[in-house]
RNA sequence: GGGGAGAUUCCAGAGCGGUCAAAUGGGGCAGACUGUAAAUCUGUUGGCGCAGCCUUCGGAGGUUCGAAUCCUCCUCUCCCCA
């Protein structure tokens, strides 16, 4: 597996790369589709793959531990095999978890207890059992297991919380290392950097992360309440440090505007449940800015969805169609809204990474923010 | 024809003398959501010159300091028996 630098901007860190994996290519910088749970909520493979052009999406450790089962994916074959995406696979580490699911887990140095959010049930994670299980699901990218810490948090709680962390990197390292992969392709672990909003803290995490020498690396414990400015400081202070010929993830990251904004700073990969949940909420997100289509004003427009859009259901469904369909709680309107998130955001870094490697991209990712956040 | 029940704010449906512009649910309107416990959650839903006032609980009268709540008549629904 190896990353390469196609082209780097001249007017900002952004670049637009190609990392090899397992299951083939992906062009950055990239967004990830988020399927959790083995699935992208309300969209089907062959969409996901042909029309959103999705190149990599998600699973979780957490989730797909506790349902199906570590038993039924290993019979399987692994994630891919199980749910028939064929292309790239990331699995988060259950990270996130230990701060979403807070209230109902115990951390300790050893690792985390959770009591299952379906049955009660309690489970251990551990660095290494966090790696062993991301062995059984197969991901071709999986991460570390850290403590993705909240906002706010006090100095010695992330101080601390850090230590952790980065102590779980070597055992996850360690435990990676004397482990191989099970179908027969290479998987890459990446690190997470740490730090809350503390520079100190994070200028020392990322010297830490960068000295492991991993294939790739990430930034965690961002987007999780702080201003977005504070999220550009943290994510520019740690690109500095990271190294350039590695890719970058920025973990959760975010709105569109996030993510050109983050692009420039020297990102390349990012995930978010933003574009699907959102969408399932009626939000969508196009060129010329947010709609939300559930909104009276809808009613009587027979527009298409989007006609700058790149999705077919963007040409094929009336905005009083799918405002329609949320009014009726059809299930459909939440199909059609995903597919068009998932192909507007797969848009946006597409058409970022070709400025870049045009030059263009600081004009073009300016005048972009401008219309992105606006509400239409 | 005889007997009974009931008419409440967009709908359903509580309330049964003051704490009622009126519970609760639905619907409507709007908002939130960033490594997914989320097809979820929150707010709001008579009017206005809004810490107050005005108009509302089928209609018209009445009792009372005070009525959606009690009384009288009227109108209309629904149920049971013939």
């Amino acid at each position: 597996m190896k990353f390469s630098i196609k082209s780097s901007d001249k007017s900002s860190n952004a670049r637009a790369g190609i990392l090899k994996t397992g299951h083939g290519v992906i062009e950055t910088p990239i967004f990830m589709p988020v399927g959790t749970a083995g699935a992208v909520k309300a969209v089907q493979i062959p969409d996901l793959s042909n029309d959103t052009k999705a190149q990599i999406i998600l699973g979780n450790t957490y989730h797909l531990y506790l349902r199906p089962g570590l038993d039924i994916i290993e019979v399987a074959g692994g994630l891919h095999k199980f749910n028939g995406w064929q292309k790239p696979i990331l699995t988060d580490s259950g990270g996130y978890q230990v701060y979403s699911l807070a209230n109902t887990r115990k951390l300790t140095e050893k690792g985390v207890v959770f009591q299952s959010h379906i049955d009660g049930s309690k489970h251990e994670f551990t660095p290494e059992n966090v790696m062993d299980i991301q062995r059984t699901i197969g991901a071709d990218i999986i991460m570390a297991f850290d403590e993705c810490t909240p906002y706010p948090c006090d100095y010695d709680y992330a101080k601390n919380s850090l230590g952790i962390t980065h102590r779980w990197l070597d055992r996850c390292i360690t435990q990676f290392d004397k482990t191989e992969a099970k179908y027969g392709y290479k998987q890459m672990l990446l690190p997470i950097v740490q730090g809350s909003t503390y520079k100190d803290l994070r200028l020392k995490s990322a010297e830490f992360i960068a000295s492991k020498n991993t294939e790739g690396n990430a930034i965690g414990g961002l987007s999780v309440g702080e201003p977005h400015e504070m999220m550009y400081e943290m994510t520019d202070l740690v690109c500095g440090i990271l190294p350039k010929d590695k890719p970058r993830y920025l973990m959760g990251v975010g709105t569109p505007e996030n993510l050109l904004e983050s692009i420039a700073l020297g990102i390349d990969m990012f995930d978010c449940v933003m574009p699907t949940r959102n969408a399932r909420h009626g939000i969508i997100y196009t060129a010329e800015g947010i709609i939300n289509i559930k909104n009276e004003k809808w009613k009587n427009d027979f527009s298409v969805l989007d006609a700058k859009g790149t999705s077919y259901v963007d040409q094929q469904y009336s905005k009083a169609y799918v405002r329609h369909l949320f009014a009726a709680n059809e299930i459909l309107g939440g199909m059609i809204t995903s597919l068009h998130n998932l192909a507007f955001y797969l848009w946006l870094v597409g058409e970022a990474r070709k400025r870049i490697i045009e030059g263009d991209f600081t004009i073009w990712k300016n005048a972009m923010v401008k219309k992105l956040s606006s509400r239409i």
